[in-house]
DNA sequence: GCAATTTATGCAACCGTTTGCACAATTTAC
DNA sequence: GTAAATTGTGCAAACGGTTGCATAAATTGC
């Protein structure tokens, strides 16, 4: 049997037995110059004594901030969004702030009710990364006139209005382009995601500058979609193994497409990384235990993104708490980089 | 530029507009059956109108209660614990509930950190699954002692005096010891996890019913141990298969390890599912496209252990909110089971 | 028709901490 | 030796919502 009545000590408990009062108190904890140097250490020796922490519901309703931060995105069980929340968990802790976390699942009424959750529960801010089926971003907005500042990372509204932090894939992709033109291979194929997608938009015009740049031809059939559901990769990947000039490398969208364009394939008794090629988004740790897998990755640096747009977001915080406005927004893109995956 | 005073309105809002009092205003939101129907109906409208939301900082601080619960795990990017994780927030929404994440990545100090910080923003309750490298157990009595209570799922501390979820794993075991006793191989290896971890003693002891049950032979020799670190798990694997009478099955501690095993095993070009045979715990999404995995995962049931872990918390916040004692340890476990990965 | 009961509302305290202001005590200035 | 400045402390209000108790008004009982 287990019960004990729950006992913290208050700073008016340490007044009362110090015979002082709870304002002394309270400013001797926060090492205030007003009072004096006897009073504090009495104060502040007998609050170690008691185990004295302050209550910190007590504070964040006085001051209106809950230290707490949000962070809301579509999946944790992919690798780079976890891997991003340790970057934001990590900023945080800095900050001395929690981390409220809500997985989307790619569902937009499911984002909806988490981003109005937290706004109730009055997180100080929020981290975002967008759901792949997210059309409508007026829950954002709402947040945004309650004063919770919002900053959006890899998965970004295609607006202007934004803090963000994201990933600027050309470098990458002019890399692995080039590098597939070196090996002599021109015919080089992009499944690519919804096209309602950013990334997506992002992804297509890239890869046709990168043809560009190597004065190769751009042929429409060449580029695929899928939703991103297995059927669809599935779909899209045999799409392009039947053309009349198969292609023999394919950039996919990420990971996770690659893994079923590798699969399909290889049903088709294609040999992977000799027959055909691949390049991919992102940089799953599994793949060093494939033999079938991408030549090479572009890395989309998820731990900075997370710990950046945390940084960015407490920056925020700082400037509402000091009344300060906002004068424009924040963005930071980072370079990506091309990672050979092979040997 | 961004800049506009927060100015949520507020019962006492509420109650100037309609020149009654506060007290009034709060009983007609809840539906008080000492306020009249008017009124009641007068203060709902109005709430409406304005998009009342209920300050949820002054409530908990009010209530002494944060409806946030804390979640500890060691790392989030293991799709066992991200899974779990989904249980606990379908959970915790239903309860009007957010969860604070913290990720201890098996580092004790850092497990240490986080609970205590989660401690101190008043987490009602916690759901802890124990590193691997833990072995003090203190700072989680420091917890109960602030009546803050404690369910723990997957990885347990090894003690009676605990609330708990987690898998019985001796059903899968026995089922794949038999698969491979059907199959005709009878010279069963396990590499074993860290000996201090209840999860590793728990699966030599089931190892050993399960030969005993199938009149096998307990070989010594045919046990390995690892850190779990790369190098560990492959230094065992190695070991493994230098040995006289070579196993030619393997029951491997998890996932991660199993894919260095068969790696090195495949390293000594060894064909896996013929000269050699797999078997793991939990059950990555990702072996469906290796061609080479295990030929069956013990599955462990994640979501439900976390989703049933989130169940007793809440009861046991309800109780401690009601000033019941707790009569007894709360300790559910699910039956694992034999899933086939092949074909 | 007056007391007793019911119904509907308001008052005020409270949760723990912070902070502007007042004020007493001490020191400094001239 | 008195006025002014400095130092150290306390008072009280505030944050937003809840709740026990008092009380006014309406209704019922006899």
């Amino acid at each position: 049997m287990i019960t004990n009545r729950n006992t913290q000590p208050t700073i008016k408990e340490i007044a009362k037995r110090l015979k002082i009062a709870p304002s002394t108190v309270s400013r001797a904890l926060h090492d205030h110059p007003s009072i004096s140097w006897v009073t504090t250490m009495r104060v502040q020796k007998l609050a170690q004594e008691l185990n004295y922490e302050p209550n910190l519901s007590a504070i964040s309703f006085k001051q209106r901030k809950s230290f707490n931060i949000g962070v809301l995105l579509p999946n944790l069980s992919e690798v780079f969004f976890s891997t991003a929340l340790y970057g934001i968990e990590d900023m945080a802790s800095t900050k001395k702030y929690n981390v409220l976390i809500g997985q989307s699942l790619d569902d937009p009424q499911r984002e909806e009710r988490i981003l109005l959750s937290m706004k109730n529960s009055r997180v100080d801010g929020m981290i975002v990364s967008v759901g792949k089926n997210t059309i409508n971003y007026d829950h954002f907005d709402l947040l945004q006139k309650c004063n919770i500042p919002i900053v959006f990372f890899d998965c970004i509204p295609e607006r202007k209005d934004i803090h963000f932090t994201a990933c600027n894939l050309q470098i990458g992709m002019l890399m692995a382009i080039n590098k597939l033109v070196e090996k002599g291979i021109t015919n080089i194929a992009l499944i690519n995601g919804p096209k309602q997608l950013v990334a997506s938009k992002q992804r297509q015009q890239i890869y046709f500058q990168g043809l560009k740049k190597n004065n190769l031809p751009y042929d429409e059939k060449l580029i695929g979609f899928t939703d991103l559901s297995k059927k669809g990769n599935q779909q899209a990947m045999i799409d392009l193994l039947k053309l009349e000039n198969r292609p023999t490398a394919i950039i996919t969208f990420n990971d996770y497409l690659a893994l079923d364009a590798i699969a399909i394939a290889k049903e088709q008794n294609l040999v992977i990384n000799k027959d055909i090629f691949f390049i991919s988004f992102a940089n799953l740790p599994i793949w060093e235990y494939m033999d079938d897998r991408p030549m090479a990755s572009i890395e989309q640096f998820p731990y900075k993104q997370g710990e950046q747009a945390a940084k960015i977001l407490f920056s925020l915080i700082d400037s509402l708490q000091n009344d300060q406005p906002i004068m424009d927004y924040q963005q930071i893109i980072f370079e990506s980089k091309l990672i050979a995956t092979l040997q």
